[in-house]
DNA sequence: CGTTCAGTTGACTAAGGTCAATTCCCGTGG
DNA sequence: CCACGGGAATTGACCTTAGTCAACTGAACG
């Protein structure tokens, strides 16, 4: 039942039956449903999320105004991951966009994990550093190119289901402009 | 001599006498003059530093403009952490701002540590996760704030050191904006 | 059908960039 | 000690990009 989540964790760490075992018992399934919330602005979050089916988005509050920095689909892990390695309250929130059903364990089972198994923990490593990389990557995207181009990069790059399957004016936030803006930039995208 | 190092590390993770020895051999000192460069753009980068004395930038090229994304002071490691993981060629280069002294060693050793001893493992997750943290806090930055708050997030942060020690067309660089800008955006600010 | 919400389009605004002239600061050589 | 040269910073005039506001279209759904 937890097999799909077990496959992915390997593809950072193989992990031997024995370590699996420590995870395991504090695995649950849950469901939320389309705009429902896995982590709250301003509160701790404590529990990591792998998203077995669904799409969820993760964005932070400022003015009134949502700006999502990232989208998850089926086989991703999905938290707070600041919030849960500092223990203080977060800064964003996460949301379901569908309906989206999720395998869910505390992030304190995790760092016990750590803490006992060298897998684990080499598990832990590899899955901050496959974050950085995608955070450095976001933000020099951010940083080395306007608006166009960063739409471009994202038709031409491997996050094609992100146009695929999320509405228009969330893409528009996600690349930190207007909906009104992304239109525009897609009308003169057509005419060349 | 490499105690400051040994220090530094166990601020993210406790590390035995033996485990020190694993790495302490592979050690050295290097000195890098002024506007020399740590790590090149197009090339992989295969060593880690750590600042014991001088200043450095972090910066990518982009259409003949640099672009500068960090700045890095005594007591912190340099390096270009991608290229690393990855084994790719670097999009990045590291230059020195001032005669710059490092203690380095070949990432290679580093990962050889990681595999032979569970507390390097840790101490290579703690960096990985703090890394992660500083570079979620940048993003976000550039994505949520204009350029006027984020100079004076600057002024108001952990960071005042890069105000006192850096010229002042590298932070506008750092903050995304050009010189020009920024020191508009002092004058305003001076007046109120 | 009418309501609602996403997306488009037009007119105007604002933030920041570009270009160029000027001033400031500082090191070097006469 | 002073004069000069060069890079950093400032300032003014103008331009470009994206944001704002508002009207309109169109598809989805009760």
């Amino acid at each position: 039942m937890f097999q799909q989540l077990k496959q992915y964790i390997e593809r950072f760490s193989p992990i031997s039956q024995a370590d699996w075992e420590m995870l395991e018992p504090h695995l649950s399934q849950r469901v939320i449903p389309k705009n429902g919330l896995f982590s709250k602005e301003g509160k701790v979050c404590r529990e990591i999320g792998f998203v077995t089916d669904g799409s969820m988005r993760h964005y932070y509050t400022k003015d009134g105004e949502e700006k999502t920095t990232y989208f998850y689909f089926e086989n991703s892990f999905v938290t707070d991951y600041i919030s849960c390695i500092t223990g203080k309250p977060g800064a964003l929130s996460i949301e379901a966009l569908t309906d989206t059903r999720l395998i869910v364990f505390p992030y304190a089972v995790l760092k016990q994990c750590y803490e006992q198994s060298h897998s684990w923990e080499k598990f832990g490593r590899s899955i901050a550093e496959y974050l950085a990389a995608g955070l450095e990557e976001r933000m020099t995207g951010l940083l080395l190119y306007d608006a166009e181009e960063r739409y471009r990069q994202l038709l031409n790059s491997n996050k094609r289901k992100i146009l695929e399957r999320i509405p228009q004016h969330l893409i528009a936030n996600y690349l930190g402009i207007t909906p009104v803006s992304l239109s525009r930039i897609r009308n003169r995208a057509a005419k060349k």
